[in-house]
DNA sequence: CTAATTGCAAACAGTTTGCAGGCGT
DNA sequence: ACGCCTGCAAACTGTTTGCAATTAG
């Protein structure tokens, strides 16, 4: 089911996701597609993005206990660093896996996912 | 706002939630709860669990995408691995995020989270 | 024109909360 | 008996879906 039309609530939506510094929730790119396109619906950006993910262009960043959010799916691996008093998710390059890991007996790693909280650079005292 | 009754319906919680090997959900929680009693209902085991939660004893384990899991808190700093097959979650000992980890400028880490993803035991193929 | 797309509101799923009655202490 | 605790249902939050109106091609 790929797109066929061009709509301005459409490309509203990809505009902030192509001007997106960190994964954005659902909420926050509402509201930025918001100041293009005034009447645009909830329901269309969940549309979109969903529409974005099953196409590999968008991936979910999913924060213990919060809305997901999302980035672009072509970025390299990396892991992320959750601010736990503005709630924002920033990016970190690189992996920050333990290099010589060892698993259990019997068990075998696909992926892995690590996220670290604390407070980021706006929200230090 | 501390405890103060010892009932049926929590004793039944308190003994589910001793006799876990693995961390469980809300609803398996309820599951097991009803075999002792029945008329259990989904709110009490939530109002029990957020208790527990305030008070120390468990800790939240959350998965990407999937209801939060339960599991104690007086277990040593440890990470998980989820089994994408058949979706259990187990404790791996020992830290596994990388040593001299460097954060940008500006950024202070609290806490971190790692799940590694992959096959259990006895998931192999 | 014609049908894909949107906005709205209703429907959902998971979690919380207000309240009247039940039950520990 | 007092008042903490429970069950129920209503309220909430985040997300999905049905439908009529809008609008891209």
């Amino acid at each position: 089911m790929p797109r066929q039309r061009s709509t301005k609530q459409r490309r509203a939506i990809d505009a902030v996701l192509g001007n997106m510094t960190r994964p954005l929730s659902p909420q926050e790119i509402l509201e930025q597609a918001k100041i293009e396109v005034p009447a645009i619906g909830m329901a269309t950006v969940y549309r979109a993005l969903n529409d974005l993910v099953e196409e590999g262009v968008l991936k979910t960043v999913d924060v213990a206990g919060q809305p997901p959010r999302y980035e672009s799916a072509h970025l390299g691996h990396h892991h992320h660093f959750h601010c736990t008093r503005c709630d924002k998710v920033f990016e970190l390059e690189g992996c920050l896996l333990k290099q010589d890991l060892q698993l259990p007996e019997g068990f075998f790693m696909e992926h892995h996912e690590i996220t670290l909280n604390g407070h980021c650079p706006d929200c230090k005292d």
